[in-house]
DNA sequence: TGCTAAATGCAACAACGTTGCAATGGAGTC
DNA sequence: GACTCCATTGCAACGTTGTTGCATTTAGCA
């Protein structure tokens, strides 16, 4: 079940942070996108619907969206998107297509404890974990095969 | 067991690329380096020894290191270090401590299966995996308990 | 030693990200 | 609705990071 826009301003009033018009307008943008966006690329979609945001400012939203879990930095292209599983149990991983570079979240507690356990080996103790698979989607793999 | 820069330096010979002496200066700086360095790190350090580079030159140094995986890219700080498994089986992974900053890198075979066949389920047919957990390192840990 | 392609240096630029402070506006209160 | 307060935004200026094109140098080889 994918977090809708709605939740996402639940969520920011219950922490007690305002539903400013700028913070809509970035969820907003950000719902739409199947890739990962720049910060600058939040602003130049934003001004093709004639809407102006200030580069700071859109900077400074997508922090507070990260540290709500409302989007996540995506590392290998340095983008965001916004967060579709919610409080679902173990870090939040994406697979990226290398062809259309669509993005899919996913999480998988098992992994996370397996990731963990081999880390311990090492005398090191993970907190969370990063990770990005890089290979096609389903479409795109289709594609390649022809 | 570690990769030497004697190493390095056959891998670059092997693949047709000149040894000179930048590329031996950024090895240097790489290889006494415990944490990622970025590229202006580099500069900054060769500048300490009485040494200069243009950053270019690192950039693009840096760039072919990673494209013979001599060196990685960490994700999260978006600095470089050398590689220390070679060909190990398997994509090779990162701990970052989020105490110190050192790195330690390791690989598993089985943790990159067991990835990709969680990719399987959703269509997505991964090539390979970005990994990095972050967390305590042994003697942050202990550090950490008193 | 001389040759040549590969590699580096340089200059200018483009993109990305940050800081401090003044102006604005969301949300509660009257 | 009007008022108030403080979080939020806008603005300006700056700093860092990364890129491009072209002239110059140098590693490797004959």
């Amino acid at each position: 079940m994918s977090l809708m826009i709605q939740d996402s301003v639940r969520i920011l009033q219950a922490q007690g942070y305002k539903v400013t018009r700028p913070r809509k307008q970035v969820l907003g943008v950000l719902d739409q996108a199947q890739k990962p966006l720049s910060p600058y690329d939040v602003q130049r979609l934003l001004g093709e619907r004639g809407k102006y945001l200030n580069h700071v400012t859109i900077y400074r939203i997508l922090d507070l969206f990260c540290r709500l879990n409302l989007a996540h930095r995506v590392l290998s292209s340095g983008g965001f998107v916004k967060c579709i599983l919610g409080k679902k149990e173990g870090c939040h991983r994406f697979m990226v297509c290398r062809r259309c570079g669509t993005i899919q979240e996913f999480a998988d507690g098992g992994l996370c404890r397996e990731e963990s356990r081999l880390a311990e080996d090492f005398g090191f103790h993970a907190e969370y974990h990063l990770s990005e698979s890089y290979g096609l989607c389903a479409s795109c793999y289709r594609l390649e095969e022809s």
